[in-house]
DNA sequence: CCTACCGATCGGTAGG
DNA sequence: CCTACCGATCGGTAGG
């Protein structure tokens, strides 16, 4: 009795699901365990495949940490773009800015885990790339800071130092942040804008 | 009848220096390489020694891991309890709470990056010590701003969300804090604890 | 006898 | 998508 042949031994032109699948499984997996605790079986068992099968479609370990970071950095930049590039004055940006860095990490726990915690193994060049975009949020960040105080709405500061310590409000959420949680996403970012804004604000008094 | 009890390795025995210098190595060894991805060779070369000679002196790798958690936490408590059993009112002791945590960070960034990224490989049992300290340590600074809260000086908001905000500005500083940069971390935890007390205060106006 | 340390190798598992 | 493997290196330990 001949076996039927395998139905998809396509080369070319992935599936777009399954590559997202494939990342999805590596994101979850290495946030569990850390990158270099994390086995390729361990990925392959949260896709229910063996680690032969998997390596079909990812050609090196380093590859699936590398698009977790693209994907993350991506993403948070394209969304950071819309209220950079919006109208509003620089205190409303900045409270967009930390409601939507704390929101991020809400929605992508996993991911933004992979992506602060976890890219010693990247290797030089890739890191560099991912750096890039990194600092071109922080510029973004930077940049509403330096707006703010310019403007005379926030008190003069390194906007350097102000942003990291608005930023890490938000990043820092990925290390204790529960969904499901007493409090959702939406709110501790409120409460961390409000913090933020209050901390830089200039006000009347 | 009683025989000469052969010398164990035992951690009592052990010369206070030597057991000193192989943490100091595995701090910088599994801070530069994480813990998965630096071995115990490793750690042994940078002691100049062969890795079975390190382990003349250590029974496993998490033993490592665990002295730094511990070592860590410990120090961090000892300085905190000193500001907060002080008669500061609760705006000066959150001033020194932000200060000495970036400064504690700019003291022992290795430590602090093992400590804060590298807990996964901790046993069950081993973390929950730890977590236990830690615990500790964040309702002392819940404690402060929900004194301060009471008082009227600080804003009503979650002492929890607003402790997380204001260590995280500290915390995050392993991240990015250069030791020979541009600013100290004294000036830094001066400017952050600027932020998070302007961020908190209830000033007239 | 002790310590500190060595070269060699154990059972398993990593990425490939 | 599988079984069957590889060169190397892992954490940990043997005897001397």
């Amino acid at each position: 009795m001949p076996k039927t042949q395998p139905s998809r031994p396509t080369t070319t032109g992935e599936p777009q699901a399954v590559r997202a699948d494939i990342i999805a499984a590596a994101t979850k997996v290495f946030s569990e365990l850390g990158y270099h605790g994390a086995s390729m079986t361990d990925v392959a068992s949260e896709l229910g495949m063996r680690k032969p099968s998997l390596y079909h479609h990812v050609r090196r370990k380093e590859d699936l940490l590398f698009a977790i970071h693209e994907q993350m950095v991506d993403e948070l930049i394209a969304e950071t773009m819309v209220v950079f590039s919006s109208s509003k004055p620089p205190s409303e940006k900045l409270r967009d800015i930390v409601r939507g860095a704390m929101d991020f990490v809400g929605r992508h726990q996993d991911g933004v885990t992979v992506f602060l915690a976890e890219h010693r193994a990247l290797s030089g060049e890739r890191w560099s790339e991912i750096v890039l975009k990194r600092d071109f949020y922080e510029r973004m960040v930077q940049g509403v800071i330096n707006d703010g105080t310019r403007s005379g709405a926030f008190v003069d500061m390194p906007p350097k130092i102000a942003a990291k310590a608005v930023l890490a409000m938000a990043n820092w959420g990925y290390t204790w942040f529960q969904t499901g949680g007493e409090m959702g996403a939406d709110e501790i970012g409120d409460m961390f804008a409000e913090i933020a804004l209050r901390g830089l604000e200039v006000r009347p008094g």
